[in-house]
DNA sequence: TAAGATTATGGTGAATTGTGGGTAATAATC
DNA sequence: GATTATTACCCACAATTCACCATAATCTTA
């Protein structure tokens, strides 16, 4: 009944409650290993939603992050972006992880929180923020997504 | 008298019962390898249907989208669009898996369900919409064919 | 035709889960 | 050192989930 170890498929609806703690869903943490030690990393999406990556996966983010030179000016924006706001937050014992104020903010999360599976992490977005990005997308060119079909064999 | 494993052939009329539960066809059942512990996972088809994979070929995709870097947005839309629903569902003693409500109101299922087997996956239609797409596609250009005969030898 | 599989349908209850809030421990600030 | 703010732990509770059971109807095969 479980998918590979720190693998997260599904969309739920959770809230956001008024100490800025918000449920990991119960098949989230099934799915965590071991090594985590039920710790995640959240941090600023590329999208306006905030990325939570376990405590082993953000590692593996880390090395690469590492390995980019700070020469090229957009490498060190690229590692700026994503380090300033990495921050580490362990599951209490009823689930739940605490979400930053400026990651809150950055998101625009209010009450009612989209929580989506994307493989290797999660993203939470405010519900509205996210339609509007699927009708945006909508619009994209057609043919990137079908070159990408051609890769993925589904 | 059995094909390969995890391989589907034929089409069933069955039906969705009031809980979203649907029965996999006993030939389909039979042709699931051991490994795939009896689950299944379900998601949105490029087409308004619903795809079901067993476990272990979807673990195959689950690797294809895991390799896809998030930092190009293209990428980032269509791991979301194909994870967001995907959903592990185990057969129960009955044979039956559950359809979250998301992909039943997708695929605009109702009571009755078409089964399709589709080699490596399973599809399930409401018969009068996949009787729509069809009489679309007898309007397409048969040159999209014809060019597929360069793909495949039948 | 008889016997065995398979399918359709619904009910039950134990276990889990999401959520709210109180409280003590810890950290930060003055 | 005293005060305040922050955080983590605990308990509680309503609601949901989900695996299992039971049974009847239908189809297949011997």
């Amino acid at each position: 009944m479980t998918l590979s170890p720190n693998t997260f498929t599904g969309e739920y609806q959770y809230s956001l409650d008024s100490k800025g703690r918000i449920n990991i869903p119960a098949k989230f943490r099934q799915s965590l290993s071991k090594n985590n030690q039920n710790t995640f990393v959240t941090t600023r999406g590329q999208d306006p939603c905030i990325w939570i990556y376990p405590l082993t996966e953000w590692k593996k983010i880390e090395d690469e992050l590492r390995n980019l030179s700070s020469v090229s000016g957009i490498h060190r924006t690229f590692v700026r972006q994503i380090a300033r706001s990495a921050t580490p937050s362990t599951c209490d014992k009823q689930g739940r992880i605490m979400i930053s104020p400026s990651l809150i903010s950055y998101s625009s999360l209010n009450r009612e929180a989209l929580i989506i599976g994307m493989i290797n992490k999660i993203e939470i977005w405010n519900p509205d923020i996210l339609e509007k990005v699927d009708k945006n997308n909508i619009n994209n060119d057609p043919n990137e997504f079908n070159a990408l079909s051609d890769k993925i064999v589904i």
